[in-house]
DNA sequence: TCAGTGGTGTTATGAGATAACATCACATGC
DNA sequence: GCATGTGATGTTATCTCATAACACCACTGA
């Protein structure tokens, strides 16, 4: 983040209450879709519904234990890496982080806004990679997943 | 690379000259720019420019001396981040690999097609990010540099 | 009751990247 | 020539990110 602006605020995290009902939502579809929806699983997803933006690894990893201690890698990145198939996180690749999906669509190549600034990142839609779609017909390529990632300043930073 | 086929051939490395008039391009433009071409660089994108696709950092670190010594990482990786800025090389965070630029133009965002089977990569041309950037622009973000790249199988891969 | 499957706990290690500091090369101005 | 500033390198150590491997457990269906 920052090396030139130095207010980390923005829209900040959703209520308790919001991060309760996105939990109990995902833990409705996944469980009838025949998936376990585990403690370790609920537990990564309420720490990045929580976050509102995207956090590292080892933060969650930190913070996994309610008592305060932290949680063994592998429990994390176990269940980062389901979160991440079921469509409910994505992994930033280019900050090496992860965040909570904000998009109803189910199975989708998300695209990212992330300010390098304060750390806010937005998730935008699908018809971004329209381009690149065009460009992989035109290779040859059958695309299977896209990491799509623009690393620039939020409004609030470039109002400040 | 490929859990699923086993063919490792796409259109492979370029030849010695090749690399040769690349690497004597690179350094006249930069020269000419002002910016020193020193060796650790020039090494750097020699070993980029012949693998013909992406290349972690660790293999060019182990690459490095022409006798068989490796580099210390600090070596090749400020090299790295040296080629990065001139825009002769890119990083490729889906992977955390990196790969030499294959495209004349000097300052551009890249966009990649990664074949996850064989490794083969194609560099695509700007348009690919024009509807990111009319999504920045409507969430009012000032974007400063793109990572766009597309995981699928590439011609060959598809074929065989 | 007994496999088979998928999830978890735990230890250890592999892979990717950088901090910090001393030293060196080179251009500029005296 | 010689001081001085700037950018590049060498070197050591360390940090962050991620996974391998294996034992154990819970649930399901024969
Ligand atoms: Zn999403
Ligand atoms: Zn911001
Ligand atoms: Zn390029
Ligand atoms: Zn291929």
């Amino acid at each position: 983040m920052g090396e030139a602006c130095h207010h980390h605020h923005h829209d900040g995290p959703p209520t308790a209450a919001d991060v309760e009902r996105a939990l109990g939502d995902a833990d409705a579809r996944l469980t009838a879709e025949g998936e376990r929806m585990t403690a370790a699983r609920l537990r990564v997803l309420e720490l990045l519904l929580a976050a509102g933006e995207p956090v590292k690894a080892y933060d969650l990893i930190a913070r996994f234990g309610t008592d305060g201690q932290p949680a063994k890698p592998p429990t994390v990145y176990r269940a980062l890496e389901f979160l991440e198939r079921k469509g409910l996180a994505h992994r930033i690749a280019s900050i090496s982080a992860y965040v909570a999906c904000s998009s109803g669509t189910i199975d989708h190549s998300a695209a990212f806004l992330i300010c390098d600034c304060c750390g806010a990142t937005e998730e935008v839609a699908a018809p971004v990679a329209e381009g690149l779609d065009r460009a992989a017909r035109a290779a040859g390529y059958a695309i299977v997943r896209t990491t799509v990632e623009a690393h620039g300043r939020c409004p609030a930073c470039l109002a400040a």
